[in-house]
DNA sequence: AATTTCGCGAAGATTACCTCA
DNA sequence: CCTGAGGTAATCTTCGCGAAA
């Protein structure tokens, strides 16, 4: 019962400062940039609490793509990004046990055809990324987070007959995700660690007016006799402020006065189911 | 050596489209 | 058929870093 440290382990500083553990997100060699940014590193908490939780599997799943094969028309906007569109063409769901490779192959040989179907329209249209194209492009994710811009990703998307851009997106809002998701467990974190110090905290309060009230009785808890005196059940000392307690025996490993002065947390868990003297 | 400028890529925020209940 | 929510590709803006001038 009480407070327990394994909960904050990472020791919450001043309220509700914590001490992250700093996990430099690996970078591609040949990413020239940012290695030591701090934008480029992720929290984690020392318990569990890591890039790699989040990135597993059951989050992993959720970002896989659902299955689509609808009819896209791909065409470039003004900026040279690449765009799809459905605009004329309905939509054909994905009917179950189709083949994967044959709906990857459907939509690349749309790509193919559309790079040339440029007639300059404005609208942004969406791709849906194929089961296999996502699949790929997370298992490249779980590898490097980031790409090398001149050979991953051109590989990346020649593999996936898809535009660098687009591999490049995906792996920006891949990261994004990757960091929602990882500020969520974060703060349901911190939720959990707030609630365990208000209360830590109520029952300290507690604690406190129990004490004055001790303090207040103390005239009485002096006078009466020695062999009255409340005995420190692990210590088997009195307690006190009298000499008996004031010469402690310095090879003692948990010396009752010394408890009283350097309190720790611990002590004070377990307080309330000892005597008050301790 | 210090400063400025430029290019690049990443993050963050936002938009727009699509699917589904 | 309509609608709102959720997911996500795409876009825009901002920022930091390294290299060159």
């Amino acid at each position: 019962m009480g407070f327990d440290h394994n909960v904050c382990e990472t020791g919450l500083n001043l309220g509700l400062g914590f001490s992250p553990a700093v996990e430099i997100i690996p970078a591609k060699a040949g990413n020239h940039n940012h290695l030591s940014r701090p934008k480029a590193v992720a929290l984690s908490f020392e318990p569990s609490l890591t890039l790699g939780l989040v990135t597993g599997d059951k989050v992993n799943d959720s970002f896989i793509n659902k299955p689509s094969s609808g009819e896209i028309l791909y065409r470039q906007d003004s900026t040279g990004a690449s765009s799809f569109s459905n605009a004329s063409v309905k939509r054909e769901r994905e009917q179950p046990g189709s083949e994967e490779t044959e709906t990857t192959a459907r939509v690349s040989s749309r790509v193919n055809i559309s790079d040339e179907d440029d007639d300059g329209s404005n609208g942004r249209k969406k791709l849906r990324l194929t089961k296999a194209q996502s699949a790929l492009l997370e298992e490249s994710f779980k590898q490097h987070s980031t790409l090398n811009p001149q050979k991953q990703k051109q590989e990346l998307a020649r593999e996936l007959n898809l535009r660098p851009r687009q591999v490049e997106v995906w792996f920006q809002n891949r990261r994004a995700r990757t960091k929602l998701k990882q500020t969520e467990v974060d703060c349901e974190y911190l939720k959990k660690c707030c609630e365990t110090l208000t209360d830590e905290n109520r029952r300290l309060q507690k604690e406190v007016q129990e004490l004055k009230a001790l303090k207040v009785a103390q005239p009485l808890y002096m006078q009466l006799p020695a062999a009255t005196l409340t005995m420190c059940p692990s210590c088997e000392r009195v307690g006190g402020t009298g000499p008996t307690a004031a010469t402690t025996d310095s090879s003692s490993k948990e010396p009752f006065s010394s408890v009283t002065t350097t309190p720790k947390p611990r002590f004070y868990n377990s307080f309330p189911n000892q005597s008050a003297a301790c």
